[in-house]
DNA sequence: GATGAATGAGGGTTCATTCAT
DNA sequence: AATGAATGAACCCTCATTCAT
């Protein structure tokens, strides 16, 4: 059971809209004092409820939080996979895929900070981050890239390399970048991207 | 005020030996049980002494935990350090570089994790992650990289790129590590540090 | 005010039909899962309303569960009271009390236990069980036994005894009864009444 | 582990009495307001301590109670198991017995009263009263009871009964009597525990 | 008659921090 | 140099109750 509704079942379009808002306003506080500030206190405040009834629309604070994981992260994946999807050779496709996610740190920046933010602070019985250490979740980030690459090698396009060392350095660099436009406010990640893109078509050996 | 230490700020020897054996429990709680879970309770009972006596040797929790950040930091920084002043040849420092940073994970995974955990988790009055949107922090870790770069790209020995570019992806590839070690298991990271040498030099344009 | 009723006091066919069904509903939840769990939420999701609608049929929690009180009460009672009617000698009379007891946890084990548990979690003001301790519903079960007595003793079939406190020591007796049957769930109450139909006639001096 | 004590283990001076306080407060509130506002902050402010400080001498509440359970539980069994064993005869100890149970009436009522409330709220997981359906702990208050009556019935004080039903009879008539102590007030309940003993000991044909 | 939404008071619990000893 | 005891603020969560619709 996902919140307390229980006789209908059935989301009305108030419920709809207060969960909206409330997924809006947690990823504003957690991006404005931190996950650990981010309490239902502060995400009632900033919603103009009262924290018991953050309880009517989630079951619990993990519910919500997991709301806004998915949320953002689908909305994210949509974005980049509907760009890649356009684009035609498995090198577009990969300068789509660069690209996309760059862009997806202009529209939403916000949104990206939180999902890793998320992703640092769930963590399993041991205390790791659950999240980011999921088989599935890894697997989902990496496999598109790896059969982008695959592709990109049986039609000739890149060059001899092992595949999945590759998607992981991929997508090991993009993930940084959120962190790079904290850290270096001045950074401008468009020209950044570009050289990504360059680099990572010498180093799968495409002729430039 | 860094602790309640006397102004003449002289260390005693217990007090030196008490700092290390709570830095070192501190590491171990965190890894054990999580960063939030690594209450002053818990670190004092693993150290056998009362919660109160950490405030006499660090000022407050922030205080012991920058201890461990800065003991863990600039431990695997002197390894990494050491290995490439013993290269001779930008292009042996690089791969001596990456080489290190490998080692450094198998030498003291611990102190990794827990230096990733703690990255995570400290932030700013805006509750932004601190240690990992530090400017200074960050430039510590990109300008030995682009160090070496530059002086490869001297010597002729690396072709034509950007070099503040390609050390950050350099490092966002390696900083991804200890993540990628825990969501797979069964990564051989060696095999997988020697492909992105592999990879790193032909995106410099280096002559296989 | 008991309920929001109007004043013509009227009830309409569906307002009772829901108060029964609201009250067969708290018996269920209080025996499955216990006083303190047993919601209005849990109560209203067994009866698949909503947890306000409950508010229209009684005017608040408190009224609800003292009408189950009522109910159970008022159906074991009848029973027990029609079974000792059908007797004739006081000394029947008493078997009959005793069996008619043994009977009804027999044919309603739940209503029975929901009665002790809300007797026992039902407070005052001062926070004392209101109901176990209220003298009129003690006298209601004490006294048609003080009855029974006093016309066995009339009647000689019984010897010389206080009525009260054999009436009390009668009434104790089979009060424990539902909780003996939870904490020895191997007892056979059908032996134990009528050890204890024995016991009660020779402590009154009953010829055996 | 009990409470927050590491260290040592050992119990402090000031623990000790702050638990007895406690304990003390708890037994106040819950015969004052009720088992279900008995809550920490009620008893911490009767207490004269905020209720974070009862977690230093109490892992949970749970342990709180069942420390208040286990101390009237103890110091009465005490008091009852002394007198039973100043007596010589079964016959005698049985008088003593009910004579005892009477006496801790008078002398700590709050206490019995506390405990058959703690008793009656303390539930499993199914939400029953687990105290009270709990079989050894029946068994703890019947066997000595049981032993009383079949010692006496093999030297021959005591008649032909079955010992088990009549033990059962005789407890649950004395754990009825904090009931119709507070249903009754003006119960003479030493006239009443006399009538008690002269009933048991007719049922178990004992000459007068 | 009933729903869906929200309130608001209170619950138990955690924990960094303080301080007298 | 350390202990034991306590504080107090914040945390997540529960629930009877209210009320516009």
């Amino acid at each position: 059971m996902r919140s307390k509704k229980q006789p209908s079942g059935e989301r009305t379009f108030v419920d709809i809209a207060r969960r909206a808002q409330l997924i809006e306003c947690t990823i504003d506080a957690i991006d404005d004092v931190g996950y650990q500030k981010a309490s239902l206190a502060e995400i009632a405040r900033r919603a103009g409820i009262t924290k018991g009834a953050i309880f009517y629309h989630f079951a619990n604070r993990d519910e919500l939080i997991e709301a806004v994981f998915a949320h953002v992260l689908t909305s994210g994946t949509e974005l980049i996979m509907a760009r890649i999807r356009a684009a035609e050779t498995p090198r577009a496709q990969l300068r789509a895929y660069v690209e996309a996610f760059v862009a997806s740190l202009h529209i939403n920046p916000r949104g990206i900070r939180v999902l890793y933010a998320i992703g640092d602070h769930i963590t399993d019985d041991e205390g790791r981050p659950r999240l980011v250490h999921d088989h599935g979740l890894q697997e989902a980030a990496i496999a598109p890239i790896v059969d982008i690459l695959r592709r990109g090698q049986e039609a000739g396009e890149f060059g001899e390399f092992e595949p999945r060392s590759m998607a992981m350095m991929i997508r090991a660099t993009l993930e940084a970048m959120p962190t790079y436009v904290l850290a270096y406010p001045d950074l401008d990640i468009d020209a950044y991207g570009a050289d990504l893109v360059t680099f990572f078509e010498r180093a799968m050996g495409v002729a430039q």
